[in-house]
RNA sequence: GCCCCCAUCGUCCAGCGGCCUAGGACACCGCCCUUUCAAGGCGGCAACACGGGUUCGAAUCCCGUUGGGGGUGCCA
């Protein structure tokens, strides 16, 4: 039998961190065995589900990386109403479901009444109700025994029927809940692993119970994923957390790298390599390897991951992924120079985490003018005794020398000694002369690229007035 | 309340009875390198929640306590 998985993801938002590491590990796993990855749709909620988030959750998995066997052919469980209405049906006709028109509030004042703990008292359960737009359908749990699982990552977790409610499992729409949808549908696409998130816990004995009445096959393998915690070691929430994948995809984060931290999520390699080719964590990849306790998100840590990603890119592939962020630079786009952009490449990428801080670290090679950060400004020119004196004479000395990195070095070296002071002070007013700021990529190799020109001209301007 | 899960540095991961004086990574702090800032190198800080067992031996196994989390919807 192969091994099959798949990721069911409900349309109701954006793909989150939480689904996605759970589509990846999904995913890590199906490829690290042979086995097929898939993709569900579970939208049984048709008031929260949205069509367009559909795409969205498939644009998000495509940049992620993380390629689904049954692309184009997608089940939706909207689409398959008259196969679950049957099982419901079936369910009622042999007793293991009931019509139920108990409201909220009764059930609890009945509850509250009785002393008893909130959830559904079984009111119904006796009654005989005909099946109608005023209905639930409930699943007539056991009334003793235990529903019992070996969970991959968890040992054997058992509960007693005792304390399952009677379910609902078709609304009063007739539209049926995702407990017995998923159930349904991992045993008719043939799922081995079900693979989900611990928050998921609490309703597997319910689908196993729907499973088994409804002879879905034997119960596949459990695994359920540590959740991933935010501040306060809470389950990430969208108002809380940053959560939306593609908001880091906006902030200049790479796919590899939200791969690569995600799958240290609840999981590490054996050889402690923790950055590294998503080819080769899915070599490590195993299941029993999975952690069972909840993992805490850490943006420094995903950023250090990024930036790491981005200095092992060569300088033609950091342009292409820099390229929607360079495009929102504050230069004319016809100024923009990619043989200049690739010749500081090597610099510019050992010095940001995300892509969005690219522009920034190259604008003043691309503009007119340079943009003049007042600190800068202020720090090493204009509260800076030694300035006036060190830009006139760059300009004087850099009007001959010969233009390239060593030379210009020198030249600034010496400059510098004439005055006492070390290079680093002394290239402080002509950096934020030629730059605009106090901190960038290294001088020379700017000027280098900027031109002779340029450069005196830039001088010039934030020298004061000659006499 | 009830049900379920979890418990090693601040965080992530390693450890699956002796190799642990508990290892690596991020963050943080020093030092070195250095044209700023980074990157890089070196070093430092820092954890087995607690109490009982089991065992010659426990971070590792069992029980309990405490703490944390998740669930408790005509959401998934």
């Amino acid at each position: 039998m192969t091994t099959r998985v798949r990721f069911a993801p409900s349309p109701t938002g954006s793909l989150h961190l939480g689904s996605a590491r759970t589509a990846l590990f999904n995913w890590l796993f199906a490829r690290s065995v042979g086995g097929e990855f898939l993709v569900r749709i579970e939208d049984t909620d048709a008031e929260r589900s949205k069509d367009e988030l559909v795409q969205s959750v498939f644009d998000t998995l495509d940049w992620l990386g993380l390629d689904w066997d049954n692309r184009g052919q997608e089940p939706r469980q909207s689409t398959r109403a008259d196969v679950y209405r049957q099982a419901v049906e079936s369910l009622v006709a042999d007793g293991r479901a009931y019509a139920c028109d108990c409201l909220r509030a009764d059930v609890d004042a009945r509850n509250e009444a009785a002393g008893r703990p909130p959830g559904y008292d079984g009111h119904c359960r006796e009654r005989g109700l005909e099946v109608s737009d005023t209905t639930v359908v409930r699943f007539a749990t056991p009334g003793d025994g235990e529903v019992a699982f070996d969970d991959v990552v968890r040992g054997r977790v058992s509960f007693e029927c005792a304390n399952l409610e009677d379910f609902v499992i078709a609304r009063s729409d007739g539209t049926v809940t995702f407990l017995l949808a998923n159930a349904m549908d991992d045993a008719a696409m043939g799922i081995t692993h079900v693979m989900r998130g611990e928050d998921l816990l609490n309703t597997t004995p319910k689908g196993l119970l729907l499973r088994r009445a409804l002879d879905g096959g034997g119960d596949p393998i459990f695994a359920h994923l540590p959740l991933i915690v935010g501040e306060g070691r809470k389950k990430l929430s969208k108002r809380r957390d940053d959560v939306a994948v593609e908001n880091y995809r906006n902030a200049g984060y790479l796919p590899e790298a939200m791969v690569n931290y995600l799958a240290l999520l609840g999981w590490g390699p054996d050889d402690g390599v923790e950055v590294r080719p998503v080819e080769e964590i899915i070599g490590q990849f195993s299941l029993e390897g999975i952690n069972p306790s909840p993992a805490g998100f850490d943006p420094k840590k995903l950023a250090h991951v990024n930036a790491e990603k981005l200095r092992a890119l060569d300088p033609k592939a950091f342009l292409a992924v820099a390229e929607p962020f360079l495009a929102d630079g504050p230069w004319t786009p016809e100024d923009f120079d990619r043989d200049v952009f690739l010749a500081m490449a090597p610099e510019v990428q050992s010095r940001v985490k995300t892509l969005a801080e690219v522009p920034a670290m190259v604008d003043f090679l691309f503009l007119p003018e340079p943009i003049m950060d007042e600190a800068s400004v202020a720090k090493a020119i204009t509260n800076n005794d030694a300035a006036p004196a060190l830009l006139t004479g760059a300009i004087e000395s850099f009007a001959t020398v010969e233009w390239n990195a060593d030379s210009l070095h020198g030249a600034t070296l010496a400059l510098g000694e004439a005055h006492g002071l070390k290079l680093g002070k002394a290239q402080a007013p002509i950096r934020v002369a030629v730059t605009g700021r106090t901190v960038g990529p290294p001088l020379f190799e700017a000027l280098t690229l900027l031109g002779r020109e340029t450069t005196l001209d830039r001088l010039r301007r934030a020298a004061p007035p000659a006499g």
